[in-house]
Order: C-alpha cells, then structure tokens, then sequence
DNA sequence: CATGAATGAGTGTTCATTCAT
DNA sequence: TATGAATGAACACTCATTCAT
C-alpha cells in the first residue's frame, strides 16, 4: 500500500506557500525552488502535483479567485441588489491582511500577462465571472427600484470594477493612502451616487 | 555643451527602446540584451549611460511620468477648477495609443514593486505629485463653488487616482472592456456626481 | 516452484516493455517510469525485479540475444556448413519487422557502450558466442569441401558478423536503402564468392 | 574596438573538445558543462557560438564528416575505378587512431538517431553523398572493364557501405576483433571478389 | 509484495555583469 | 567611446533512487 496522502491538500499546501512567497518577494523571486522551501518541501516534488511552473502559477491565481469567490457567495447570501453589491465589493476589496495578500498576487500576475498571453486567458474569463455576478445584483437593484432613473449599469459596473482595481494597485503600491475605512468610504460614497435618494440603508 | 545633449539623447534613445520591449514582451523578457538589440547599440555600451539594469527600468519609468507630467501641464494651460481635473486625467489615461503603451509600462512596473523595493520609492514619489497636482485644482474647484458642498476632497483625489490606475490595469488586461469613449464616460459620470448641479461644462 | 516462473514472467514483461519504448522513443527516454507505465507496473516495483536501471538495461539487451540465439539454433536444426551459415545470418539479419526492433535494440545500445562499460563486457561475450557458433559451422563447410581452397575462414567470419552489423546500423538509420530482398541478395552474393563453384544450393 | 576572435576557429575548438568527450565519455555525458570544461571555456560562452545542444552535435557531427569528406578527396586524387574506391575506403575504414575517434562518435550518434529525428535527417544525406561518390566510381570501374561482368553496382556499393559501418561499430566495440591490417584484408578480399581477373593491382 | 511520495543531483538554457581590446 | 567575448550564478525541469506505508 502506498503512502496515503490527500492530493488536494497538498496542492494547497503548494499554493499557500506560492501566495506567500509572491506577496513577500515578488512573482519574479518566485521560483520553484523557493516555493518548495516555503511550503516546506524538495523542489522535485513539485512536479508530482503540478505540470509545470506555469501550472503552479495558473493554478495559485484561480484558486484564490475561488476562494474570492466563495466569499462574495457567502458574504452575500440573504442580500440583494445594491446590498448585495456592497457586500460582494467589500470581499473583493482589499481590506483586511488576508485580502491584501490576494491584492499582491493579483497585481503582480498583471505584471506578467504580457509575458504571458496563457494569464492574461484566465484574467478575462475571471473578469468577465466578476461582470456577471455584479450585473446580475445591479439589474435586481434596478427591478427593485433602488437606482437612479438614468443609470447606465454597465457603465456602473465597469466602474465597481475599476474601483477594485485601482483599490487593489493602490493598496499594494502605496498602503497607507488607501486605508481601509477610506475604501468603505469611497465605495459608499459611489453606491450612494448611483442610489435613488433614500434608497440605501438607513 | 552639445556632450550633454548627445549623452541625454542616447539614455532617452534606451528608455525609449526599453519601453517598446516592455509593452511588445513585457518586462521579463525587457533584457539588456533586447533593449540594445531594440535601440540597435551594443549590449556593453548600455553600462555607459546607465548604472546597471534596475537603473535602465527605474530611468524608463521616470521618463514615461515625467512626459506624462508635461503632458498634463500643457493640456491643462489656462484651465481651472474641474475643466482642469479633467484634462489632466485624460491625459492619465490610457485613450491613445501612445498612453496604451504607457499604461502597459505602468501595469509591468507595478507587478515588479514587490521585487524591486527601489521602484516602490519612485512610484510613490510619483502619486504624491499627482495627488499635489489633482489636489490643487480641487481646492481650486471649490474655491470656485463647482463642488457640492458636502464633497470629500482626500476622497475625491483619492477616488480620481483610483480612476487612474483601475482603468490603467483594466485597459491593458481587458482592452476592448474599456475603450477610449467608456472611460470618458465613466469619467464625466463621476465628475458630475460630485459638481453641483449645472456646475460643469454646459 | 510457480514462484519462479512467475518471477522469470514479471522480469520478461518488463524487458519486453524496455524493448518497446526503445524502439519507439529510443534509449535516452527508455526512463524506468516510462518502461514501468509500458509494462502497465509502478515504476516503484521495478526495483524488486532489478538492482537499477543499468540492470534493466543489460537484461534486456541479454534477452534479445538469446532470442536470437534459440531462433538461429532452431532455423540450422537439420542444416550443417554453409547452409547453416545462411540460416544461422538469415536470423541475425534485420530482415522482418520483428528483427528490425532488435537492430533498433541493438544499434541504440552501441551509441551507450560508451557511457557504460558494463555493456561492452556483455556484448564482447555476445560477440564472441556469435563468432564461435559462425566458426564451427564454417569448419563443418570446409570439412565438407563447399568452400573455395584459399579461404581464409577467420576472415570470412570477420565479414559476416560486419555484415550483420553493418546491416542492421544501416537499416535502422536508412531503413529504405536495404530492404529485406536486398539483405539476403547481399549475403547471398557474399557466400557464393567464398563457396567452390557449384557448391551452394541449386 | 572589440576583442577579436576568429569565429570559425572558435567554433572548430568547441567542436573538437565535443568529439574527445563522447570518445571518452559518451555521448551521454557529452554535457554542455563537459564540454565546455574540454574545452577550456565556461559553459555559458558556448552559446555565443552555437544556438543550442542540438546544434553544436549535429556541427560536430557534421564537420567530422566533412573532415573525412575532404581526406577521401585528397586520397583519391588521381586515382580512378577500383583504385579510387579503395583509397576511398580506406578513408572512412577506422584505421588509424583519428579515425577511430571518427567512429567512436559515429556509433555514439547512431545510438540517439531513434530520440532525436534532426540527427536522422542529417544522417541520411550524409549516406546519400558517401552513396553517391562510390557510385560514380563504380561506374568509372566498370566502364574502365575492371568488374566482373556480372556484378550489380548497386549492391556492390550497398555492401560497401556495410562494410564501412560494420568496422566502425566493431572497431569501437570490440577493436581486437578488427585490427587495421584485418580490415585491409576483408576489402581487398572483397574488391577481388568483384573485379575481373587480373583487373587488380599488379 | 507493491505503491507512489519524496529527494537531490544533474541537465540545457538565460542573463546581468565584467573586461580585454 | 564602444564592442562583444567571456563568466558564473540562477532558472525550470528530469530522473534514478529511496523509503514509508
């Protein structure tokens, strides 16, 4: 009998490992010897469970979108519309450490799509899920009579989107200019400007 | 002193070199190698212009801001208060070609900050002028009385560089998401939210 | 002793195996886990049937040979002189598709005897088993007077085993140029100039 | 002005350095690393002359040939049919301590022809050339009455070349069993075997 | 008996950097 | 000033081998 060992959860072990050694020194020093000693474990071992770098990387960026993902589902669960939109904003937002970390990893990947065309394939599919799971809780917010008569809500979600990437630079580039109470802030101060008056939470 | 002149001619003949490579191959594959090859010198010469290769890349940055910056101040001569904002943002962001190519350099940089702590000193340097810079014309635009009354300057400024670097990541990661007349669009949108009513451009 | 067999059984499936990614993908990638996935094993069983790969190896060229040797002891059974000799080259040759893995077998291991003095010692043994069986039957033919009066039989078993080898070097790397008919007109021609007129088969 | 260097001769060092590690050590072990220790250089500057691994063995292998190419032609000058052929032969026969190495990494290529299939390429127009420069010579011998009348050119030259490959893979594989005046012998035996009575060398 | 997880040395290759010319 | 030859460290990746299960 071989030694019993969960794949998945080493798979995980190497991603975790790959996320920290990304946010710490950067996806360039990010190498597979270095990944391996972070998680712990003899470089070759990382073929067992990964094709190849590149694999490693992909994979690292898609399951902490998931886990972003499960987040915002979770987060939002009960609400709808702009509520809803608040709720799934504020996971996607670079808040507190956890979500910093995925900041890092997410901005450093963009540094490299165009090394890297296979990266940039996987950034539009994630963007184009984000889109939709926005624009699915702003046409709520428009059945429900929450927005302004003359808001155009794919420009509004395009925007929300901008705001979690320019959020996301910002906060890694230059932490203490986007603190996170003057992210809340920012955000409520645009969902508010789209909102038809008295529409959101008081 | 025309040394002069020749020596800053050929570090911008590099720099400008350096940034076609960036934003055809990105900045992994910008070697010194490929920056000389693109600028059609010898890969030794480069050591005489620039200190080493973190040079090279910090010097093509600062460059690219500071054409940026003159730039800005041209396009915003004889403007005040919020006309002025807004044209010195759509001279931040990436509508040409020439600031597509900008924002790519941009985007490249920002996923190397983590590698290169020298680089997260320049951009920081460089956010702090433009804050200076959009924040000036802000004060301006309230003196002006073009703002609603309640406006959050900071949070403005803050809101307008999210703007800058949201749209700057999502154009290069997602081009036909934002093109030239969305982003205007979502600028003139969030202009508006913030002037008081009738306060722009009629 | 069903164990025996079963254990002679198991190391022949994966001979056979190594004969097949020989052939097919040629010796350098002939890697115990390609040889194990072939043999449909776990690449970790190989070693209670081997000391190592060198062992997988000789083995392996040491069961193509005797192979050989069983088919030419049954092809001669019944022949004697120079009869024999042809049935005996007939079987050495590349001629059928069978054989033609063999030459590949055969031809890959000499570009490692090289690398690996463990092989020359078995294929100088070969050499030797090849050139006595050739000898004793080249006696028998001069016995029996099918030979012309001045041939030099060292020699001609010299030429015969260049023969085969040149033969099978030549049709694995230009398998066009000696076709099977063209191997036996080859031989043939070869023998009727060393056998007194009128001696050989008509 | 740039330290001079003459390429081609640059090159040739590299290539030698390439044939004394796979005649000692194989081909296997004909690393980058060992040849560039061979050679006396660091292993990095061997792609400044070569474009990869794969290039500097089919060079090697390729100027071997040539070399060889160039004596046949210097021995042969002047000579004409069988007498040219010999010459000919005894060029490419692994006589003399150059040409064995000449074989030793013949017979080590010929062991990688099933992995790498560009080395089978150049193979095959290396046999074509050899191919073509015996035929012509044949028919120079034939047309100069020096053959039996009888005798198939083609095959001849097909059993010509076995002989040639033949000595090589056992010369480098077991040289006692082939010594020079040996394989003078065997083709003088066979030349006489095909020319016409007298028609040889007296 | 058998598995396949794990190791670590070795490979080809790339590259910033140095330096003789 | 300018060249490009040369170095050596670092990289991703492969693999025989070992060993806990």
């Amino acid at each position: 009998m071989p030694k019993i060992v969960d794949w998945e959860e080493r798979r995980n072990l190497v991603l975790a490992a790959t996320w920290r050694v990304i946010a710490r020194d950067g996806l360039t020093r990010a190498t597979i010897r270095s990944i391996a000693a972070e998680a712990g474990l003899s470089s070759g071992i990382i073929q067992h469970y990964f094709e190849d770098k590149s694999d490693i990387l992909s994979s690292a960026l898609l399951l902490s979108h998931s886990r972003i993902g499960e987040r915002m589902v979770r987060a939002s669960a009960g609400l709808k519309g702009l509520e809803a939109i608040r709720a799934i904003m504020l996971e996607a937002m670079p808040l507190e450490e956890a979500q910093l970390l995925e900041a890092q990893i997410e901005v450093s990947f963009w540094g490299h799509v165009l090394d890297n065309p296979a990266l940039r394939g996987i950034l539009r599919t994630e963007y184009d899920t984000f889109w939709e799971r926005l624009s699915d809780e702003l046409d709520n917010a428009a059945a429900m009579g929450e927005l302004k008569p003359d808001v155009d809500t794919a420009q509004v979600v395009r925007h929300l989107i901008v705001i979690v990437d320019g959020l996301s630079a910002d906060r890694v580039l230059y932490p203490v200019k986007v603190e996170p109470e003057q992210q809340v802030e920012l955000l409520d101060a645009y969902l508010e400007s789209i909102a038809r008056d008295r529409a959101l939470r008081e």
